[in-house]
DNA sequence: TCCTTTCTGTAATGATTACTACAGAAGTAC
DNA sequence: GTACTTCTGTAGTAATCATTACAGAAAGGA
């Protein structure tokens, strides 16, 4: 059934992927209304019509991301026969993703607005939410690993999870900072090399 | 000899503290000029007097605050007998620097500035430097345990120093998340958890 | 064919931005 | 006491900011 009304003349999720690249680079505050509706290839009035408002442009563009760049790094966690091999390879997707030659570095989860207050920039306290989300996964998995034998029982789920969505944070940084993927591949094997005083079932 | 011309009414390291305050918490670009002069307490034609632009006036922020800020992280890591203890010093130190009631979380250095290339935004590029002279630091530290006998030869000093600078970047973000000392603590006590595998004397 | 709805582009709004012109104040030098 | 230097506050600049008014375009419905 077609809608009424003139039809939009482009590609929303397009014009969405768009905005999501130069939110992901920028950051939402080093962020132009100018500068995003030259990547959309639209008009200002335009964009708000199908967006609304900066904010839930942005809004919109972290979902875009969780949804479609950095799948595979959850995918990876959740995929591998062990928690172990969850999580090496969880880091390693990670060092992939932050350094792709063709994508801004880094994450947009970790790095696209960290500073205000929740109240101040809804941006930030959606990110904020995020990366709770992020670490919530990594927490299930590491029951997962309990529950299939992999993992011992005792072991600080919590104090292992906050570790390694900590690692991933700083690798995010030092992806923006220009380190290679040969460089975040080496942190993330040095993050493992924790693992067995973490979670190993020798102590 | 007093110098010439009227004197300034302010005192410039104070005012500077306060602006210092203002972009550790707000971060480069999310802070105005506005909000600046009234942290400060003065008028924009003091400020551009004494700091010249906005962005030197960053510059002279950041200055300030490697300066007086955290200054307990770095003093940690060359103080302790060995590099282990140092590298759990300043994994210490980090947590309670980062997690102080009466200053912003996190580090400034860390976070301050994080979108935009050296070329477009000079604040961003010179927190990059700051981040890779840390990196040195911790690799000096690392040939200095091997030069005393308590660091094995041969150990990946790279490799170690990147992946302890990547968990500190990590603990800021996750300041900034509202972690307590407790939770930045474990994350410390959970880095170091790789130091065995990493720099350990058995294999 | 006209009406209604939705979209688009041009041009604009009011606020904010980093920064400065200028007159007067407060000091030292002569 | 006047001249010069440096600082300060008021008032402003030009540009940019997020957002919108409005007229016309492009669709479907009656």
């Amino acid at each position: 059934m077609p809608a009424r009304g003139r039809p939009r003349a482009f590609d929303r999720d397009a014009a969405l992927f768009c905005a999501m690249r130069v939110f992901w680079e920028q950051g939402y505050e080093g962020t132009s209304m100018a500068e995003l509706t030259s990547a959309m290839g639209l008009n200002a009035p335009s964009v708000y019509a199908a967006f609304g408002s900066k904010a839930e442009l942005f809004k919109a563009a972290v979902e875009a991301y969780s949804e479609h760049v950095g799948a595979e790094i959850w995918d990876a966690l959740s995929k591998a026969e062990t928690a172990r091999q969850g999580f090496a390879d969880f880091l390693d997707q990670t060092a992939l993703a932050y350094t792709r030659a063709d994508q801004p570095h880094g994450c947009m989860i970790a790095l696209g607005a960290l500073h205000g207050g929740a109240d101040i920039v809804p941006a930030c306290g959606m990110l904020r939410e995020k990366r709770l989300e992020n670490i919530r996964l990594l927490h299930e998995r590491l029951s997962q690993g309990i529950e299939d034998g992999d993992v011992p029982e005792g072991v600080d789920c919590r104090q292992i999870a906050e570790f390694y969505a900590t690692v991933q944070h700083g690798m995010s940084i030092m992806a923006r900072d220009g380190g290679s993927l040969e460089q975040l591949r080496r942190t993330a094997a040095a993050a493992m090399a924790a693992w067995d005083g973490l979670a190993g079932t020798q102590s």
